[in-house]
RNA sequence: GCCGCCUUAGCUCAGUCGGCAGAGCGAUUCACUCGUAAUGAAUAGGUCCCGGGUUCGAUUCCCGGAGGCGGCCCCA
């Protein structure tokens, strides 16, 4: 997950909310004078420094170090420490933004030199010296020319100063924090003795003093930048911090961080033997090692049953093609950087070398669409014919750079589940409510139960096609978001100019969220590839298309999965349901004959008859996160029974034997989740 | 693609200030026959990522490459 820039959450007034009316002419430290938690105030929805004065009649909100408001300024701060102690050490290092961002901060720098670890120890024994002293960040509006003055050392400085007005304001890369918009703002610390001993040029606010910043924060690490964000510009030196209120809450954001890491999919699918990238394939290029493989067979077959059931027609198309294909859906215009270089066949030469027959280029599929689109194309269609719904498991190779690949969820081959449903214009509501309940459904399926919707509309300025459909079709994604009664964020210009898109976002179990499917309109490859189809009155018209995915891609939601189960996947997944383990050897044939009936109804069952002691198996296959185990001795056999161990240690003892096979049975009928013994109680 | 760091046994990692290496887990074998997370012992296992350079000698130093990790840019 990437930290992104954040605004300010708005603050909900809690109730009985400490808000006041000021009745003279105060500051925030006026106001709230005996509350040491206060560090800012929220007046008209605009976070002020404590030390602003205040008219009367002006409502003001507290904000507490604690809140959403109050972390985030403690982050703006302790980012500005940082700097300062940066440039103690080293007075050559030129500043460039420091902003708040998710859980911390970071702050860019030109050097000569890129940080080293040891760098950064010594910083942050640096920030320790500077928070203790209890420095005052003091505001100061600053006209462009003085501004220039305080800052002709910092070239970066310059540069936003010249930038410094409402295009800034509104970027999203961490520029507006710096320039205050209408007026320009420094920062200045000053030591107890009065002295301005650093200066940044911010639009705040900051806590009152650096003593708030206690000692809930760390420095992480240091990466490369480009300035401003483009790769056009300088590289220059990051370094990333977090920040909380106190030190136990960053150690429970640590202990999040570890957790996070101990799920991670890479991790997991080496524990499990579930997949690797060998180095001889070549980079972001996995295979599926045997149990990774039944983990996605189970997904893909579970997955084509529901479009079966659907309506969807299944269709299978190659994984290379002549260019022209490309050409003609513009693909090779737009995205050739971002697809292998192409193979070039069958050009003859003579005996001087000059070309005699014109070679042809073939590429690796990047998008499965095009294909498609020519299978629709293939004979003439009658709006009888519609929808006409085309799936397939289509495998497609995208280049990308060597420093994105990443795991299973970036990588340079997979597998999309990608669906592209042709229909006429007025069916396309009933269409695209049809296929957003049927995308949600099926996620859940899989135990993805918390989801948000994105709706990405038209950028007024780069689209193709009529404004009507847009707007039918924008306005029917967005009633179909609302009948599913999820949260729905607005996107506004995020479409791509081909058509808009809704797109599902889902929470994992440790509350990140993940853009799972997408379901985008499209008016775009109808027309080039000229489709269309004869209406009821014998008219010739163009059908619509929408593009759909439901996992993005297989192998990306293989990571979803394996990092919101943390490898303990619900039953029907599991690569091995049962493992049968007998207390000695002795029993081991009575659990084989167990396991037998159990295998000839498809549960996927090990017996573990090797030497090991029984407690050494338990540890084994819990470490394997194996749902059930099943375990005999002298007792169960006599009883005609067996004893189940469930994944977090919980115990069923002496069940009998057909009972168990249908506890075993219907666990994996109902796509349940199994970790405990109440969960089959 | 860019910046930094990393690459030693199947896995996780230690180590060699330049003289070709170790541990734990795993594997194999033997002994142990035990009621819910590690029984003991023995054995096998290495082109120290690849190529080049420096050197009497390179796993170690230098250069180039590949792969990985963390960011940046990008993500149809």
């Amino acid at each position: 997950m990437t930290d992104t820039v954040s605004s300010p959450a708005p603050s909900e007034l809690p109730a009985g909310s400490a808000a006041v009316t000021v009745t003279e002419t105060s500051t925030g430290f006026q106001l709230f004078p005996d509350d040491r938690s206060v560090v800012a105030m929220r007046v008209d929805g605009q976070l002020l420094d404590l030390a602003r004065e205040l008219q009367p009649g002006t409502v003001v909100e507290p904000v507490t170090l604690e809140s959403p408001d109050g972390l985030y300024i403690l982050r703006h701060s302790t980012a500005h420490v940082l700097a300062q102690a940066v440039q103690s050490i080293n007075p050559e290092a030129k500043l460039g933004i420091g902003p708040p961002v998710t859980d911390g901060f970071y702050f860019d720098f030109d050097v000569e030199q890129p940080f080293t670890p040891e760098d950064l120890t010594a910083f942050g024994k640096a920030m320790e010296r500077i928070q203790r002293s209890g420095q005052r960040f003091v505001r100061r509006v600053v006209t462009e020319e003085e501004a220039r003055g305080l800052f002709a050392a910092e070239p970066y400085k310059l540069e936003l100063i010249g930038l410094k007005g409402p295009a800034v304001e509104g970027s999203a890369d961490g520029e507006s924090v710096e320039v205050g918009g209408a007026e320009l703002t420094v920062y200045e610390n000053v030591d107890r003795e009065g002295n301005v001993v650093w200066r940044d040029l911010c639009r705040g606010p900051h806590l009152p003093n650096t003593r708030p910043i206690g000692n809930g924060w760390a420095l992480n690490r240091s990466a490369a930048a480009y300035w401003r964000g483009s790769e056009k510009n300088k590289q220059l030196q990051r370094i990333y911090g977090t920040a909380w209120a106190s030190k136990d809450d960053l150690r429970a954001h640590q202990a999040r961080i570890e957790e996070a890491q101990k799920r991670d999919h890479r991790r997991i699918g080496a524990e499990l033997d579930l997949f690797s990238f060998p180095d001889e394939i070549g980079s972001g290029l996995a295979v599926f090692h045997p149990k990774g493989g039944i983990i996605r067979r189970e997904m893909e077959n579970y997955s084509r049953k529901r479009h079966e059931e659907e309506g969807y027609d299944f269709v299978y198309s190659p994984h290379i093609t002549k260019s022209t294909l490309f050409e003609v859906s513009g693909h090779l215009d737009w995205y050739a950087d971002g697809m292998f270089p192409p193979m070039q066949l069958d050009e003859l030469r003579d005996a001087d070398g000059q070309v005699t027959r014109q070679g042809v280029d073939y590429y690796l599929k990047p998008m499965n669409c095009p294909f498609h689109i020519l299978i629709y194309r293939s004979g003439a269609r009658s709006y009888r014919d519609l929808p006409l719904r085309m799936f397939e498991f289509g495998t497609v190779y995208r280049y990308e750079k060597s420093g994105v690949v990443h795991g299973l969820t970036r990588v340079r081959g997979m597998t999309q589940d990608d669906a592209h449903i042709f229909t006429t214009q007025d069916r396309m509501k009933e269409e695209l409510t049809r296929t957003l309940n049927f995308v949600l459904g099926l996620l859940k399926d899989y135990g993805l139960t918390d989801f948000y919707l994105e709706l990405s509309t038209k950028d007024p300025e780069k689209y193709v096609g009529d404004d009507d459909v847009w707007e039918t079709a924008t306005n029917t994604l967005a009633e179909v978001a609302a009948e599913s009664g999820l949260e729905l964020v607005a996107d506004p210009g995020g479409a791509a100019f081909y058509g808009p898109k809704i797109s599902v976002q889902a929470r994992d179990a440790i509350g990140r969220t993940w853009q799972m499917s997408t379901v985008q309109l499209d008016f775009n490859l109808p027309e080039r590839f000229g489709l269309d189809y004869t209406s009821s009155d014998g008219s010739r018209q163009r059908p619509v298309m929408i593009h759909r995915a439901l996992f993005g891609s297989i192998e990306r939601f293989f990571a979803v999965l394996t990092e919101h189960y943390a490898g303990a996947f619900p039953v029907w997944l599991a690569p091995v349901q049962v493992v049968g383990i007998p207390i000695v050897d002795d029993y081991a044939p009575y659990l084989a004959e167990v396991l037998d009936g159990l295998r000839a109804s498809g549960v996927r069952v090990e017996l573990d008859d090797s030497a090991e002691r029984m407690q050494k198996k338990i540890r084994t296959h819990t470490k394997l996160k194996v749902p059930f185990l099943l375990i005999a001795g002298e007792e169960d056999r006599a009883a005609g029974a067996v004893s189940f161990r469930f994944r977090d240690g919980t115990q069923r003892n002496g069940v009998p034997v057909a009972e168990a096979a249908e506890i075993i049975r219907s666990s994996i009928a109902d796509r349940r989740q199994v970790l405990t013994a109440e969960d089959v109680a």
